[in-house]
DNA sequence: TAGATTGTTAATCGATTAACAATC
DNA sequence: TAGATTGTTAATCGATTAACAATC
């Protein structure tokens, strides 16, 4: 059914957020939504709505709107929520602790199947389920189990390397948190760049404009 | 000198990518660089990158090309690297652990200051060099320390209510960890969402797309 | 001066919005 | 049937890219 055929990232990027607010009005017992009262809750117009939706086959019914939970298990099927691709993380520090906790990755179609991390040290500690593996099983442990998704939470120094270690092991796709652009150099790698340190910045920007009384208030 | 006047949510969001770009040249020593080599080094057009940087000012100069320290200095001019915005986290969970002490909120203009949250369990835990206090000091520590910066690593339940209460004591901008849409009803308030969900979401559809043997294989 | 590279204007491309016929 | 709302085409808007005169 689905027309696919490489939609835009712009497009792409707002499936999440369809598929976010799609389940709260779920659990509110929303039953049924039309494109202008969702693009209000939304703040975006109806027509972006409707053309978005419309990348990947007509899911509404004229005249009634859009069935909340088949729209949403819909775009829950275009996105892969209920794949169950493995997934390690390289990088056991404050960040991947927090990251390997505090995600719910199972609900977003990925399965933390493993940690590592190259300080010994922490080797044996409990994450989760989980226990940090030391990295010297990393390439051992990708050939018997073959992860596909690997979530990089380790100084950029190291970072390229890491990830070309594990492409050569069969790794296919990257979420990663260092402050390092990592889509450069691959081609049919999946690449997610977190880059917190860019979202502080843009917020100081931000910030820096609306206060904007400090030293340069030359005017025009 | 700056030309200022609004400029668009897409140039800026590229500004702290420029400002890490030259932070590397500078650190390996390069001190002039032409928009076109740092077009190839970014993977984007020299065409943007002057169309980008003449939003502010004209920073380069004909024949030469740009002095790599002076334009990192004069983006991070724009940006407000060295304001000291007063900036309070509120959570103190796995999750706002690892951004206090993972994130290094002073070379991106923000002070963080103190940290809450509504564990008393949680009162008087070191966090970096900060010590966690109880959320009932919240609204007395606001009124005689006006942080101007909330970082929010709350339940999405909790949010709405926590920013509605910080806006009234005068906190200007949030940078926001929860899975929930922040912007949504302030005006002349600063949001970041974050969305780790959200962009996980998306990797995932990437991954699905990369690898789609699955379920259905009705080619066009 | 000649060569290089900017700043800036014009052309293109893509994404968003508006409009409306199709249809439930 | 009449009313509502979609799917989809056309119009608009904004962002990116190309081109080139200005100038170091």
């Amino acid at each position: 059914m689905s027309k696919n055929g490489s939609i835009s990232a712009s497009v792409i990027k707002r499936l999440p957020r369809y598929y976010r607010f799609l389940g709260e009005l779920k659990a509110q017992g929303v039953n049924r939504i039309s494109s202008r009262e969702l693009s209000q809750r939304m703040r975006l117009t109806a027509s972006q709505i409707r053309q978005d939706l419309n990348c990947f086959g007509g899911f509404g019914q004229q005249g009634y709107g859009y069935h909340v939970d088949e729209l949403r298990h819909e775009i829950g099927k275009i996105l892969g929520v209920d794949r169950k691709f493995s997934t390690i993380m390289i990088g056991a520090g404050n960040l991947g602790r927090a990251i390997a906790t505090h995600i719910n990755f199972d609900t977003r179609g990925c399965q933390l199947e493993a940690i590592f991390d190259s300080n010994p040290a922490l080797a044996g500690l409990k994450v989760g389920d989980l226990e940090v593996k030391p990295s010297e099983e990393l390439a051992e442990y990708c050939k018997k189990n073959n992860p596909v998704v690997a979530v990089l939470c380790i100084p950029k120094a190291s970072t390229q390397d890491t990830a070309d270690t594990l492409v050569s092991l069969g790794v296919k796709a990257f979420w990663n948190f260092s402050h390092y652009d990592l889509s450069i150099g691959y081609d049919d790698i999946i690449v997610e760049n977190v880059h917190l340190g860019d979202s502080l910045l843009t917020l100081t920007y931000g910030v820096n404009v609306l206060l904007n009384d400090g030293e340069d208030a030359e005017n025009e």
